[in-house]
Formats: C-alpha cells, structure tokens, sequence
DNA sequence: GGTGAGTAGATGTTC
DNA sequence: TCTACTCACC
C-alpha cells in the first residue's frame, strides 16, 4: 500500500526522514504535497496511530485526498480527523476545549457579511461616522491585528485612527462573545491564546501530536505559525514543505519569512531540497523561472524536467475583454477538436473575480459548460444566507446577527422601529432579544413584557416567536437537518416570497433547492458540524479529486489556482494595473507578491500556456487604453510566440491626446505584410466615421481587424474586408 | 411599516 | 456595471 519506490531519491528521503523536524523546500511540481501525503501514510505503516499526527493543508480538497489516502490503507472503520486546513482543526480544537473559552461549544463563525455588520454596530455605539471611516478598513486592520496575535488590550492607540479602531476593535470583540459567535480570524488567534495561556491544554495537544505536517507553509502568518510552535513543543517533530516564491497571501498576513524563522526556531531541521519537477515541460518551467528571477528573491532552486522542449508560450492581444474571452473560448474548442486536449482540462485563470463576467458570457453564447470558481460563494447568497442565517438562529439563540438578519425576511410587520424598540427593551433588562421573543410567544398578552412593550410592537414579535418554538421543538424531536430547512421554507412561505421578488426570482429559487439538496445529504449530521462545515468550505474545495469535472473548463482566480494542475491554462487580462494590480504599484513587497502570483499561474500547466491581454480596458464602465502587463517583457522571447510587443510596455500611455500606441506583431510565425493593408499611424477615412488614423491592424480569425481612432466618433474597430476604409494621402 | 426610485461609490486576492 | 443606502410616497 505504502509504495515509494515510485519517487526519485530525494523524494524518499524527505518521506523517510526524521525523527525531528525537516524542512522540504522546493519549486512547483516538484512533489511537496505528494511527499508529505506519502509521508503520512508512511507513518501510519510504521505504526504511528493516525490520531497522534496532524496533517493541516491549505485546501478542504487537498485535506479530503490526503483523507482518503489514508482510509484506504487503515482499518474503514477509524475516522481520520485530524487532517484538514488550519481553520477547521482550530474550529475543532475550540469546541473540543469549549469549557475552557468564552464561547460554548455551539459557537458559529461568521463570514464577512456577518463581520461586516457587527462591525458596523460597534462603530455605531462609539457614535463613529461610517462615511468618516469606512467599515471595510477598520475591519481589516482589526484583522490584521488578529493575524499577528494582537489582542484588544494590546493593541495600540497611538495614532487618532488606531485610537477609533481600538474602540471599534473591543466593542466588535465584546459582540461577537454575546453572540457566542467567531470570525475567521479568531479561529486561529483564540487557538493560540488557549493554548499559550492553559498550560493543561497545551500540554494535553503537545502529547497528543507527535508528528505535525504542514503544506504550503511559506503561507503560514504568525497566528499560524505561533500555533504550529506551540502544538510541537513537546516532540519538535514538524515537517514542513513550502516555496518562498509562491507565497502569494501576504495581505492576508502571511509571511514567508516564516521559513527563515522556522530555521532560526529549529537549527536541528534537515533541510530537503527537491528539484525535479514532475508537472510541466521544460518551456514551462524556463519561461515561469526567468519570470520569478527578476525577484531576485535568491534561494530560488533551478528546476528540471523530463519533458523536454515543449510549446512555446501563446501570447495573445485582444481588442476588448469580450474579443479576449471569445479567443479562450475557440482556442479551447480548437484543442478539443483534435483530440489534444478535453475541455474539462483546461483552465482560465485571472487576477479579479469581476473578470470572470466576460468569459461566462463568452461561454454561454457559445453554449459551453465551465465551471466557476470563487465569485459569489454559494454559501454567499441572498437566499441562501437569509435561510442559514434562521438555522443558524436555532441553533445558537445567541445570534443576533442572525436574527436581525431575517426577523423581518419576508416581511411580517417587524420594522426598524419595532426591532429598535425590542433591542432597547433587552438592553435594559439585559436579557437576550431571542428569548424574549420566545418569552412573548409563551406568556401570552397578558403578560408584563407584552404589556411593557405594547401590542402594536409585541404582537408581529411573538408571532414570529412562534414560528421559532416551532423549529426549535422539531430539532428537540430529533428531525433532520433537512426536514428542519424544509419545515422552515414551508412556515415562512419562503418560495412564494422569493417567486414574488423582482429580479432573478426564478435563479434564486434554483439555488434554494440546491440547498435543499445539499441538506438532505446531510442527514442526521449534528447541526453544529453542518454549520461549521458550509463556514469553512472554499469554492476550490468543489473542484473533484481528478480536476476534470464533466468536461467543463475552470474559470478561477490564480489565488484558487495554488496547488491545482493543468494540461491547459489561460492566464487572461495581462495589463499594467490589472496583473500587475494597480494598487501594488507604489509597494515594492507587493509588486514582488504580484510577480510571485503569476509564477503560481504559469506553474499550474503541464503542456499549454496562453496569456492574453486587452488593447482597451473597462473599468466602472468606462473604457480606457490597456497596457499590457510589464511581466510580459521579461518572458524569454525564443520561448514565446504571437502577439509581443515592441512598445515600452511600462510606460503609461495617454490615450489619444499624447502620443499614439505602436504596437507591432513580432510573431515567430512568419506572416507575409502583403495580407495586412493597414498599418497603424496611416490616416485613413470611413463614409460614416470621417476621417481617422489607424491605432493597429492584425489578423483575428482569418479577417483583418482594423483598429482606427476616428476623429470624430473616437475608436472603432472594423473588419478591412467588409469596411469601407480608405487611405488617405499623407503630407 | 413597506416599497420603489434615485444616486453615490466601488472592485483585490480568501478562510 | 452593480450594490447599498436614502428618501419620498403609499
Ligand atoms: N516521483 C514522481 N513520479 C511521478 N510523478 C510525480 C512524482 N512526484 C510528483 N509527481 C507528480 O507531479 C505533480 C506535482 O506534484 P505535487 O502537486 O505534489 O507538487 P507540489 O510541489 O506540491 O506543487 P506545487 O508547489 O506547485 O503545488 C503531480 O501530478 C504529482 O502526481
């Protein structure tokens, strides 16, 4: 079962190594994840129960293959648990430890709407302008904080703005207690609190965890790294594999210099470089290598590859993103046509999610299946949130998110008013809204809160009370996830509400039978465990074992691309200020990051590259000129064919007042000029445009595209054969 | 209290 | 282009 002799010798010694701890550092493809996955099972064959390692990888996918590796070699019957990303073991951690936190063991974690508003609540209790200051960015530096370990009584007020965060930051922290609810961020920090501060509990998971291993670890922030310090303080036998160069979560406060660190905090480490490289051909890795070199971020190791030779890089330049999609969309035909490559292998990969909307639609004219990652979550919809948000409520009566969330959703007479009106009531008597709801509901009119608050306002309250008894005597019964959800869309006639909602009712409606779907798969989950798992699923985590998921190309960011592989990728919207991100221009780490971003991308394929990029860019609806990408230029120019251009790439460019793009096709395939009848810089004259000067002429699917800045009406692009474009003299 | 129109402002990547 | 919030009116 436990078979390594299919791995070259470093491979081996990485997988037999120890005890003690090592450090796998090696490029893309070279095998880290197959090596550590090997190494798990190793060590299972050598005797090690599976409950006394851990294995945290970066993806509920990859944590679900390593999971399945190891059950088809141990006994069916045992459940491997202790596998997963660092969110959910220190999900699990917590609850296991609940009695030893604030929090009880039904906490719920809230995702970033949630966040959102109680961030917005905190800010509106100090009285903060949330025009002053704007919510998104008091929260993300609170995250910030958090993900370098920063508690509330720590953090400083030294600035004016740290001082309004601080405020922000306590209340937001006291709220999500009284609502027995974690962010993200929590997870991970509170783990480490635990941990660093009840010496019975670190020393029970310090015994506990003999072998740690990690993936991705040049990934990891403080929070997480604090977190893998403490764990393996007892045995120090931590086994991490990483690439500095494809640390791509700095904003998120990873740091790759953790693998320093790791070297400084562990001396004794055997350090295992890899350096061959399983996944791509050797244009491949050339190409993305002189790419990542201009980093000059050292230590990189050369990597080779069996598959020598290879295609060259396809570089394309496309009119518009809509020109740029319709080319994926051929291209992907045009491979499927000649059997090279399926559909299903192929993936499209970006920097934004917002450039996701051209290919769906170039996809769907051409009646294509894809599969989309990212985007809108699942879990992220209106519907979707507004039905987990009444489970949720269920089961934590705590929740006031939750509640404020669907209290009137569909509408039953609850305003703001009525809603203030109850909150104030609450605060006074400092009980819990939900309760009291329920208080109302069971005491009837006659009683004092009823009265206290007035029928007008106590009336629509405990009627929704009563739907609440309802559900929660159902799961007191026992009854299913499943047949709770039904129970609830039944009571609140939620299908007539969301068949009688304007826009994309009937959209909405699909996506709750697809929850209804997902809930009857469920079972007789405990509901806790159903509502932690749809918190901490990922997109990515959708994408089957094998990738090829029913013959439908990916469309993803190249965040979600990490760790993925390819036969065929298109890496889309290489222009200055889109990858390259404008907002990394004046920040020398995170141009560095944007780089490392795109060595992830070219690193996913193993046969094909594309890379295109626009000539014209939309943004907010306007266009402007698009420069293409200034990574583009350091790609090795034998390596690569099509459309690359001669222009100072990384000079912005005025367009039209100053001066005018050149751009020349220096294809390496050899095309006669005799076929091209414009050339930019002539002035040419149209019957409807008037007069104009020609921008670029190229070939686009065996017709001339003609692009021309016309005097009067601006840029047009137009086909020379069926256009009546003609030339004018010049001085 | 509910609803619809109108408008300012936003889009960077994710667990 | 799309969203989220405000405000007027029912
Ligand atoms: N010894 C080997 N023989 C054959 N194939 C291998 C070997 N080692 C790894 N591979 C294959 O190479 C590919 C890349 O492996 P893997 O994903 O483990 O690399 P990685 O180093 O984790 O990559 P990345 O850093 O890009 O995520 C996989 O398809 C894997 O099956």
């Amino acid at each position: 079962m436990n078979d390594i002799s299919g791995l070259n010798f470093e491979q081996q010694k990485a997988v037999n190594a120890g005890p003690g701890s090592v450090l796998v550092l090696a490029g893309p493809g070279s095998g880290k994840t197959r090596v550590l996955t090997q190494r798990v099972t190793y060590l299972i064959s050598e005797g090690l129960s599976p409950h006394r390692l851990l294995a945290v990888t970066f993806t509920n996918r990859a944590a679900k293959e390593m999971r399945s590796r190891i059950e088809s070699q141990i006994d069916p019957k045992f459940q491997v648990r202790n596998v997963g990303t660092f969110h959910s073991l220190c999900a699990r951690l917590l609850r296991q430890q609940s009695e030893n936190d604030a929090r009880s063991k039904d906490f719920v974690i809230y995702d970033s709407a949630d966040q959102r508003a109680l961030i917005k609540q905190s800010m509106h209790y100090h009285n903060i302008d949330d025009k002053r200051y704007k919510p998104h960015s008091i929260h993300s530096t609170i995250s910030t904080a958090k993900n370098d370990l920063i508690g509330v009584s720590e953090f400083s007020r030294d600035s004016y703005y740290d001082e309004i965060v601080a405020r922000v930051y306590e209340r937001y922290q006291h709220l999500l207690q009284q609502n027995n609810a974690l962010d993200f961020d929590d997870l991970l920090a509170e783990a480490v609190f635990l941990l660093r501060d009840n010496s019975a509990v670190r020393e029970h998971y310090q015994n506990l965890y003999q072998k740690i291993l990690v993936d991705e670890f040049q990934d990891t922030n403080l929070a997480q790294y604090t977190l893998l310090r403490l764990l393996s303080g007892q045995y120090r036998d931590l086994f991490v594999v990483g690439d500095p160069d494809q640390s791509i979560y700095r904003w998120r406060g990873a740091d790759y210099r953790n693998v320093r660190r790791f070297q400084t905090d562990y001396p004794e480490a055997e350090i295992i470089y890899l350096r061959k490289n399983y996944r791509s051909t050797q244009t491949i890795l050339d190409v993305a290598t002189a790419v990542i070199d201009k980093n000059h971020s050292g230590g990189s190791v050369r990597l080779f590859s069996d598959i020598a030779g290879g295609d060259k890089i396809n570089v394309h330049e496309a009119y518009d993103e809509e020109e740029e999609a319709q080319f994926v969309v051929d291209t992907i035909k045009a491979n499927s046509i000649n059997e090279k490559i399926r559909p299903g292998e192929c993936a499209v990969m970006y920097r934004t999610n917002a450039q996701s909307r051209a290919l769906e639609e170039a996809f769907v004219r051409a009646g294509m299946p894809y599969r989309l990652l990212g985007a809108t979550r699942f879990y992220a919809r209106r519907e979707i949130k507004d039905l987990l948000a009444y489970i949720r409520l269920i089961h934590n009566m705590l929740d006031t998110v939750s509640l404020e969330r669907i209290i009137n959703v569909p509408s039953r007479g609850i305003g703001s008013q009525t809603y203030s009106a109850l909150l104030e009531y609450c605060e006074k008597l400092n009980v819990n809204p939900i309760r009291l709801i329920l208080k109302l509901t069971d005491d009837g009119s006659d009683a004092e809160h009823y009265k206290a608050l007035g029928a007008r306002t106590a009336r629509p309250l405990a009627a929704f009370g009563l739907l609440l008894r309802g559900w929660l005597n159902a799961l007191e019964a026992g009854e299913s996830v499943g047949s709770l959800l039904d129970l609830i869309i039944h009571d609140t006639n939620y299908e007539a509400f969301i068949k009688s909602g304007k826009e994309s009712s009937s959209d909405r409606w699909e996506n709750v039978e697809e929850l209804r779907k997902v809930f009857s798969g469920f079972d007789d989950r405990d509901l806790g465990e159903v509502l932690e798992q749809i918190s901490l699923v990922a997109d990515v985590d959708s994408l089957g074992v094998d990738l090829d998921g029913g013959g439908a190309p990916a469309l993803m960011t190249l965040h979600a691309a990490k760790g993925l592989e390819f036969p065929l990728i298109f890496i889309v919207g290489l222009n200055d200020g889109v990858l390259p991100h404008r907002r990394s221009f004046d920040e020398p780490e995170e141009m560095a990051e944007e780089r490392r971003l795109l060595y992830v991308g070219l690193t996913r394929a193993k046969e094909l590259i594309y890379l295109s990029h626009t000539f014209r860019r939309y943004n907010f609806g306007y266009g402007s000129s698009g420069i293409p990408s200034r990574f583009l230029k350091d790609l090795p120019m034998e390596l690569v064919t099509g459309d690359v251009s001669t222009k100072n790439i990384s000079d912005p460019t005025d367009w039209p007042q100053t001066n005018v793009v050149k751009s020349q096709s220096v294809s390496n395939i050899t095309r006669s000029s005799v076929d091209i009848q414009f050339r930019s810089g002539q002035r040419v004259s149209h019957h409807t445009f008037g007069l104009g000067i020609v921008i670029e002429s190229k070939f686009l699917s065996g017709d001339e595209l003609v692009i021309v800045a016309f005097d009067d009406v601006g840029i047009k692009r137009l086909v020379a054969g069926s256009a009546q474009l003609k030339l004018e003299d010049v001085e």
